[in-house]
DNA sequence: TTGTAAACCTACTAGTAAATAAGTAAATTA
DNA sequence: TAATTTACTTATTTACTAGTAGGTTTACAA
């Protein structure tokens, strides 16, 4: 099942929605190089917004994996690994699902906005125990809000892996090992 | 001249381009509302690439203009002032102009990105002083490296406006007030 | 063996995209 | 006043867009 043709578009769609955009790339990018048709790619997903919900529900359950295998680890470890998991983000040239969902939020259809939010919420209550954990072991200091901490990590990493296009490679680092800094007694 | 034809343009491409996407408006979303003809688009902005390089340069100008006025202004008013113009956008419905171009970087022409690359340095190094100043007034807290600080807060801001159309308003004002408490004294 | 459904393909439609050529009316300049 | 430039319009082109109708192959089941 996971190289099926079904797999295999929704990976080459989500890498071309946070390289380019959603309005920026058309059927003819996902059927060519997988040496299909584009009709094949209409079977599989009728219309363009059936595939953006697939893509949103494929990082649900990614999401969902990644979670369920980070839960025996430390609040600090598991920081770390979702910083590095964003560091990988930016050296692809891509961006965030979610700032790639946000910034063409309104080429979405109802159903793939909810299904976003969903996912969206389900990272900021992660990151948010995260923390909230992490400050009950002491292991992170205590800044404010556990929830406007764990906003302001998302929010900088998020917003890090899109002006690194415009700016320097060495700004990524630099804000990655801010957050840690500033969170880590 | 502010209410020229070409001027207009400008502004409902920068608008539509904060809005929707680089990708997702069309020649035919400026000539509609302005009751020209599609053609009359391209008189001004002969390709779609020029029409956002005028954009990134009216950006250039209008923060120009912005941070002559605030310099005379103390480094707290001047962030302020600063957080509540994102503010603003966000109310508005539209992302901060440098993280509209960051996602749609790969559909722009190298001198429009020559052009925001120049601006968003601009507005980094503008973020950089204003907390050196800060620092040195003794009106903010040493957090760690002015620049890191700068990329910090320009990152957490960029992604709320991106963030909120996703969770909730309440959301943006909580980032907003956040680097605010962390930063001053 | 026949039937059926999945996974395609060929061929097409209707609409929209950016862009251009050629013409025109009005204002500006020589 | 004549020439030119500005700011458009009409009309068209080329290319691509999402989406669909209907036919074909393959595999698997009854």
């Amino acid at each position: 099942m996971a190289n099926s043709t079904r797999e295999k578009i929704i990976q080459l769609g989500d890498d071309l929605l946070r390289r380019q955009g959603f309005n920026a790339f058309s059927y003819a990018d996902i059927s060519k190089p997988l040496q299909i048709k584009n009709a094949a790619v209409h079977y599989h997903f009728p219309s363009k917004q059936d595939l953006a919900f697939a893509i949103a529900q494929w990082h649900k359950d990614i999401f969902d994996r990644f979670s369920q295998k980070m839960a025996t680890k430390e609040p600090k470890d598991r920081l770390k690994t979702f910083l590095n998991f964003y560091h990988s983000i930016y050296l692809s040239e891509k961006v965030d699902i979610i700032s790639a969902f946000a910034t063409d939020w309104y080429s979405l259809g109802p159903n793939v906005q909810t299904e976003v939010q969903e996912f969206t919420e389900l990272v900021i209550e992660w990151l948010t125990e995260l923390i909230q954990e992490g400050l009950d072991l002491g292991q992170f200091r205590k800044i404010q809000n556990t929830r406007t901490t764990a906003l302001r990590v998302l929010s900088s990493i998020f917003a890090s892996t899109q002006l690194v296009r415009i700016t320097s490679d060495q700004d990524f680092t630099r804000v990655k090992n801010s957050i840690l800094e500033e969170l880590l007694n």
